[in-house]
DNA sequence: AAAAAACTCAACCGCCCGTAA
DNA sequence: CTTACGGGCGGTTGAGTTTTT
């Protein structure tokens, strides 16, 4: 026989959206009676749908328990969590998230979630900082938004938000930044992106409105308040989930420790070394003892942060040094 | 003011899996 | 053991809405 026919193909059954009235019968037939067979439900409730559309209706709208408006900064970040072990499990991820649907889930993925990991230069599949380096083509929106920090009082409360998500972004996006130039050598294939942007130039300007003058950015760098991914609370709350290790392990997202994009590039000068010290500190230390759940950047950054003492030194070291870098790029 | 482009999200489709027959 | 069925899942669509030009 040919392929399993749709289950609504039976003419006369009605699809597209639901209107009230539907609503209303779905609604009183399972406060009712319960959904049971979800085939025989819209027989006996009196509605002219497949059973399908019923339960679909049901688990993703009209349920009772299902959270709606926008989702929290909490919830953001345990999606992303989740989404960096599990991949696209919407179902597993929503069991997290008490009120929200696997849709719900896979929409706000789809329309916010992976869009803002691809502008922080993070691969939203791999989670890893992206080895392609188009995103830096929106450098001077970065720069603005650090030079926009350095203008800004950030004792002033009606600005703090702003203050907030501005340090947050200016971060991660340097960070990174940091890290695709420090592991790029002349062997790499990030080579032909690198030259393509004019990258170096770039790379001078950045580091130098970064790095050589400003000590509330640094201040703010080395302040962990501001952090997107607390690494305390994200390490604890993915505890919490009870996420078996081995679950990760056989992820198919889970990168192995061999697979890293960001190598850390042989040493061309000394000068270099700093700056792959650094890349070193914020990509792979957790790797070698725990791959699993230490492989995204939001662990990375937290790591970076989490001691002041040490973020503190590099940050120095590297402004120590700015002016005088050479780098394992040529132009 | 109007047209086009971009976004959102409810709902659909086809496939998969567990299980009852 | 095989198969048919129902429920569930992830990917995708497209109408309605908002934003941009």
């Amino acid at each position: 026989m040919m392929g399993r026919s749709p289950c609504c193909d039976v003419s006369g059954l009605k699809k597209g959206p639901w209107t009230p009235e539907e609503d209303e019968k779905l609604m009183d037939y399972i406060q009712k009676h319960g959904h049971g067979s979800w085939r025989a439900l819209p027989k006996l409730a009196g509605l002219n749908r497949c059973g399908k559309s019923c339960r679909l209706r049901w688990t993703n709208y009209l349920r009772p328990d299902i959270k709606r408006g926008k989702f929290s900064e909490d919830e953001e970040r345990t999606i992303i969590q989740l989404h960096s072990v599990l991949g696209n499990k919407w179902s597993a991820i929503s069991t997290h998230l008490p009120g929200r649907t696997d849709n719900e889930i896979k929409n706000f993925w789809n329309t916010h979630l992976r869009k803002k990991l691809l502008q922080m230069g993070i691969d939203p599949i791999t989670h890893r900082p992206r080895t392609d380096l188009t995103f830096l083509s929106d450098l001077p929106h970065l720069l603005a938004a650090a030079n926009l920090l350095n203008q800004m009082n950030p004792l002033d409360s009606s600005l703090g938000l702003q203050v907030d998500a501005a340090d947050q972004l200016a971060k991660i996006k340097v960070l990174n930044l940091l890290q695709l130039i420090s592991s790029s050598s002349s062997e790499t294939p990030n080579m032909e992106a690198v030259n393509l942007l004019g990258l170096n130039r770039l790379r001078d300007y950045a580091l130098n409105e970064f790095v050589q003058s400003n000590t509330q950015f640094q201040r703010l760098l080395n302040n962990p308040h501001g952090l997107a991914a607390n690494p305390t609370q994200m390490q604890s709350s993915f505890l919490d989930f009870g996420i078996p290790q081995s679950t990760s392990f056989n992820s198919s997202y889970a990168t192995p420790t061999t697979a890293n994009p960001c190598p850390a590039s042989v040493s061309a000068s000394p000068e270099s070394t700093i700056v792959n010290q650094m890349d070193s500190k914020i990509i792979h230390p957790n790797e070698i003892s725990a791959p699993s759940s230490s492989s995204t950047t939001f662990d990375a950054l937290g790591d970076f942060n989490l001691d002041d003492e040490t973020s503190d030194f590099y940050w120095r070291e590297l402004i120590n040094q700015s002016s005088s870098l050479s780098w394992p790029i040529t132009s």
